[in-house]
DNA sequence: ACCGGGATGTTCT
DNA sequence: GAACATCCCGGTG
């Protein structure tokens, strides 16, 4: 049984729609992997097929096939060779889109996130990024496809009673050259953990201030 | 603070 | 072969 206090998973129908309407309401909604979990401070929305920065822009591959499974599921992918990085599958099941989570503000298991990231002096950098936040919480390409409705024990999104932002913070995404016009990332304004990467379309702009 | 480059694996041209 | 939804480290100002 899980514990009491713990709040329960999103529903399937929270991800069921467009992930530009998902994305920004899954800021302060809190990710959680086992003892470790933390605050949604930054997000970006991949749109599909009509999206040329989307992994799922020409359809399925082995790599992308949970972004074509139900809403609600965990995709997780390998990012330059080298870290893992993990979105929330969103829209109709065979559609193709989701939502990449890419900071997070650390809330518990902070012992288990700097062991996971030896080396980080300062806990604001434990979840400031796609790759650090998969390091911190321990998601790799063994959670790909997990589904975070039924949770079971795996990673799930839940809402804890905070509101999103009144006005979060709305620019291009990060590192994209195809697709990079589109403003369909978001942030919490201020907030300290948001990465430091800056905007595809606005050189010389910054992720944060 | 702001660069530039390297690491490393998977996908695509 | 090149590109890539990144991060870290070491240069320079």
């Amino acid at each position: 049984m899980a514990p009491a206090l713990s709040p329960a998973p999103l529903p399937r129908a929270f991800y069921r729609r467009d992930p530009r309407v998902v994305a920004p309401e899954l800021l302060n909604k809190v990710l959680v992997v086992r003892e470790r979990s933390g605050r949604i401070v930054e997000v970006e929305a991949y749109a599909g097929a009509e999206d040329p920065g989307s992994h799922a822009f020409r359809g399925p591959t082995p790599r992308n096939a949970s972004m074509f499974g139900p809403p609600g599921l965990l995709y997780v992918y390998r990012s330059y060779g080298i870290h893992w990085c993990a979105n929330a599958v969103c829209g109709d099941e065979g559609v193709g889109v989701a939502v990449l989570l890419r900071a997070l503000a650390p809330l518990t298991g902070l012992d288990g996130m700097r062991a996971a990231r030896p080396g980080t002096a300062r806990d604001r950098d434990l979840c400031s990024g796609p790759g650090r936040l998969c390091q911190a919480l321990g998601l790799t390409g063994a959670h790909d496809g997990a589904d975070l409705v039924t949770a079971e024990g795996g990673p799930f999104l839940a809402d804890d009673g905070t509101a999103p932002p009144a006005a979060p913070a709305n620019t291009t995404r990060v590192g994209l050259t195809r697709g990079a016009a589109h403003p369909w990332r978001w942030y919490v304004p201020g907030d300290p953990n948001v990465s430091r990467g800056r905007p595809s379309a606005l050189p010389g702009a910054r992720g944060v201030r």
